[in-house]
RNA sequence: GCCCCCGUGGCGGAAUUGGUAGACGCGCUCGACUCAAAAUCGAGUUCCGCAAGGAGUGCCGGUUCGACUCCGGCCGGGGGCACCA
């Protein structure tokens, strides 16, 4: 056996030996338990990063343990291949997206390769493929025919130079962040995905994802945001002009939004308005109402009022970003309306127009009560509102005066006539209850989720199977049509969409009236494409997007690993996604991941020059014990650990790390130190560290293999190291099934240090080999390797993963603390379930305890077997 | 503004239900091997102190025989959401 090992060599055989056997095939058949492990699919962006090898190096780790513990084990990669950076490299660099995607899916995936992962490469796929996205138009067929995709009028942010629809996050200051053009709000229709009839199944769901991160849950919370309150009407008092009938009272029930009651064109004055509130039990305490200045009515209003359309177009202008927002006055416009209380017929309050109200939340109008909402007194104080408290903490504070802080807490009614005495909750009742008996109102949940608008204005998506004809209006493709696929034929010369100036693929005839028609141009939000995958994974036909049985076998995800930054969207779609198959009767599945992980980045140190400029790591050089700058000597301010990024020029590209140091010392590395949630920070020491280690389980290896059996004939066993083998086992397992590989990996430097200090014995043999199997799911190749050159048969990846023996699991001696009021004295040591008053006599009779007694007798001692004596003295 | 998380040696971090704080790694110091270096091995490494001993888990206080752990109040760092009625 070699004195070193020599990953370069031994990397490339296990992969070839792996990849030739079949090794890491999910069977999907016989009777094994089944275990899916599975990591968040990559962007095929061009090369792997140190993110991905994080990733996917945890997800490893784990797939490969359950395999040696007897799982039937799913681990696939894929790649989320559509979206924008293609496009973008499309007009940059001139070449086409797909070919583009597909070379840079090529480069990482012989990256992935090199790095060892335990996956099952034959249930690849990539979602820009015709094979992954054809089913994926049927699929959205399928919702559609359910009525869970509807198409709206939508505001996007519309960039005129680039003509293309921009994220939000691609709008930086008002300007497109490639153009820098000014964005426009534009109306546009678009499909949305009734994600919000799932509202309440999706919030009710998350209390059973015991498996997943708190913060992820509550984030999911937040976001999807129920809210129960009332919504009643506001008649507006007479003597306005109010021609023609009135148009209700704007939006219908649920979730389910109508064509936008904006698209409307503005014409009468309608006679009343809905508002929503969460505080009914407060409406005595009304003094203004106040509508969004996208109101029906406030647009209405403006049609004879200059001013009011010019503080409408005010309200336009200016910043949506959180800081804008956030120093933004909170202004308001009094229309000189005035709406009638729902209580009380000769009381009428103001009606204004509002910059803070949002026409997309709740009905798009409030009722303001300044005395116990801050927002409204600050509105109420500065247009000199009236300001009347109806919550009491007490009763001596029912006539106390508001001043600047309005009164949110508990309390009981109080000017709020028959409401007086209630408390807030049972005020709140009788609220709904009378406006409901009167019919001016309703309980009602209002959410601050939104219907998921899935049209992207772009090419490089899957195409939205869907016709649009002058007579039919929009027409699903035929399901023996699909799938409908790009035309790789494109141009992207001029801006725009590609697939909207393409001269003959939007062309086609009606499927249902067979007149000249025009394909829907606009393509899938790429989130689309990864609401699915992990059930194309567990099942693959090719004539149907999954096969029902075979992916029920799979699914849900045991273990789901990715980036927190996909908290939110992905994991919300991909949750709305199942549940939405499950509806339509597709798959008996509720939640798609029975646990998440979300790790931490990798971070580098950061450097500048003395001029300011990001440099490089490898411009930078330790000279005489400080960092100076390779080419010219001067010296490097260190800055921040940061995430690594191009910008900061802290990246560093795994690819030549693993051809240096080999595939395990990188995995290793990887997992060491850092606990797998929280960030890792990459440093040259710590893969040399890594590296020192792999040669250590090596060298522990080479010597039990060269030694034969007859060396140690004679020695007995070694009982300690027996029991440190089996407390390791324990260790180990326990702590990769809870993904702490740092404190695996810490396990493991014990038994090492353990081993090199061991004599030579069948007991060391046995753990030598115990290690191998222990270390096996984080250093593959390695362990390969030395199980071979062992002698072992077959390969470690079958191998059984090690059982811990109960009987060496138990301490016979135990050592106990003797402390003296708390604070650690001496220590003793005794055989384990020594009792009580042996334990407190020979605590006693300890020479520090006796110094510090100094004769004399304690006032109380706590005995607690098998850890500690405590004196008080 | 609202909600959440985190503060432990020079650094990354360990520490079942409150029960010996600092496992393990990195770095550093000294030593061995070597003509020398690398590699490797051995010893040490929370702070103050020669030692005995004392202090110590962001700060202040509380509960307890006993607090990194529980409670209250501050300070600092990070994250999420945000004119959400």
């Amino acid at each position: 056996m070699a004195a070193r090992f020599n990953p370069l060599e031994a990397d490339a055989r296990w992969q070839k030996v792996w990849e030739e056997q079949g090794t890491f095939h999910a069977s999907g058949d016989g009777d094994r338990p089944r275990a899916y492990v599975l990591e968040m699919f990559p962007y095929p962006s061009g090369r792997i990063h140190m993110g991905h090898v994080r990733n996917y190096t945890m997800g490893d780790v784990l797939a490969r343990y359950r395999r040696m513990a007897g799982f039937d084990v799913l681990h696939p990669m894929g790649w989320d291949a559509f979206g924008m950076p293609a496009e973008n490299a499309a007009m940059e660099k001139k070449v086409h997206p797909g070919e583009w995607t597909r070379s840079n899916i090529d480069t990482m995936r012989r990256q992935l390769k090199r790095l060892g992962f335990a996956l099952d490469w034959s249930r690849e796929l990539a979602t820009c493929d015709p094979s992954y996205y054809g089913h994926e138009q049927a699929l959205f067929l399928d919702l559609h025919e359910a009525g869970l995709v509807y198409r709206k009028q939508s505001e996007v942010n519309w960039d005129p130079v680039d003509m293309t629809v921009l994220a939000n996050e691609q709008v930086i200051d008002g300007r497109g962040w490639r153009s820098n053009a000014l964005v426009e709000r534009r109306k546009l229709s678009q499909w949305f995905l009734r994600i919000t009839d799932f509202a309440d199944e999706l919030l009710d769901g998350l209390g059973r994802l015991d498996q997943w991160p708190d913060k992820v849950r509550l984030m999911q919370e937040n976001w999807i945001g129920k809210s129960q309150g009332m919504r009643f009407r506001f008649d507006l008092a007479p003597g306005e002009k109010q021609e023609g009938p009135s148009t209700g009272s704007g939006r219908t029930e649920g979730g389910s939004e109508p064509e936008s009651v904006r698209a409307e064109p503005v014409e009468a004055l309608p006679s009343s308005f809905e508002v929503f509130t969460t505080r009914p039990d407060t409406i005595f305490g009304a003094s203004f109402a106040a509508i969004s200045p996208d109101h029906p009515i406030a647009l209405a209003l403006a049609e004879g009022n200059s001013a009011l359309a010019d503080f409408i177009a005010e309200c336009k202008q200016g910043g949506t970003t959180a800081a804008e927002l956030e120093t933004a006055e909170k202004k308001g416009f009094d229309t000189g309306a005035r709406v009638i209380h729902p209580l009380d017929p000769d009381w009428t309050l103001p009606l204004y127009v509002a910059n803070f109200v949002l026409m997309d939340y709740g009905t798009g109008a409030i009722f303001g009560c300044p005395a116990h909402d801050q927002r409204d007194l600050d509105f109420a104080r500065k247009y000199g509102l009236p300001v009347t408290r109806v919550v009491s903490p007490s009763p001596e504070e029912a006539d106390e005066p508001i001043g600047d802080e309005a009164y949110s807490g508990p309390g009981r009614l109080v000017n709020s006539r028959f409401l007086d005495g209630f408390t807030a909750e049972d005020a709140i009742r009788e609220v709904i209850a009378r406006a409901e008996a009167e019919g001016w109102g309703e309980g009602t949940t209002v959410w601050r989720l939104r219907d998921w608008g899935v049209s992207r204005q772009r090419y490089w998506g899957t195409p939205i199977p869907i016709v649009h004809c002058g007579a039919c209006g929009p027409v699903a493709v035929p399901r023996d049509r699909l799938p409908v696929v790009l035309p790789e034929d494109i141009d992207f010369e001029t801006p725009g969409n590609p697939l909207d100036r393409h001269p003959t693929w939007s062309k086609v005839d009606c499927p249902d009236c067979g007149a000249p028609a025009r394909r829907e141009t606009d393509t899938l939000d790429t989130f689309v494409d990864s609401s699915w995958y992990f059930i194309r994974f567990a099942s693959q036909p090719a004539d149907a997007p999954f096969d029902r049985a075979e992916a029920e076998r799979w699914l849900p995800v045991d273990q789901y690993i990715g980036g927190v930054e996909h908290a939110i969207l992905h994991l919300l779609y991909a949750r709305f996604w199942t549940r939405a198959l499950r509806h339509i009767g597709k798959l008996d599945v509720d939640e798609p991941f029975k646990g998440l992980f979300t790790q931490g980045m990798v971070t580098h140190e950061t450097y500048r020059s003395p001029d300011g400029r990001w440099l490089n790591p490898d411009e930078v050089e330790k000279r005489d014990g400080r960092l100076v700058v390779l080419a010219t000597g001067e010296s490097v301010e260190t800055g921040r650990i940061e995430k690594m990024s191009k910008a900061k020029k802290n990246v560093i590209d795994p690819t030549p790390i693993v051809d240096q140091y080999g595939a395990d010392a990188v995995r290793w590395f990887m997992l060491s130190d850092s606990p797998p949630e929280r960030d890792l920070e990459w440093s040259e020491a710590g893969i040399q560290g890594s590296w020192r280690f792999v040669q250590r389980i090596w060298r522990l290896a080479a010597d039990e293999a060269g030694r034969g059996s007859s060396t140690w004939l004679g020695a007995g066993d070694d009982v300690a190291l027996d029991r440190k083998v089996h407390r390791t086992i324990a260790a180990v397992g326990a702590n990769i099934e809870a993904l702490a590989f740092n404190k695996a990996v810490a396990n493991l430097y014990e038994l090492t240090n353990s081993l090199e200090k061991a004599p030579a014995s069948p007991s060391r043999s046995r753990a030598v080999e115990i290690l191998i199997r222990l270390a096996a799911p984080m250093v593959p190749h390695l362990a390969e390797e030395a199980w071979s050159a062992m002698g072992q048969e077959g390969l470690i990846a079958h191998a059984e993963w090690p059982t811990a023996d109960p009987a060496l699991l138990v301490e016979e001696e135990v050592t106990i603390a003797v402390q003296v009021n708390g604070k650690l004295r001496d220590t003793l040591t005794a055989p384990k379930g020594t009792d009580k008053e042996t334990l407190e006599k020979m605590a006693l009779a300890s020479e520090k305890v006796l110094r510090i007694l100094e004769g004399k007798p304690p006032r109380k001692v706590i005995v607690v077997p098998d850890r500690l004596v405590n004196i008080v003295a």
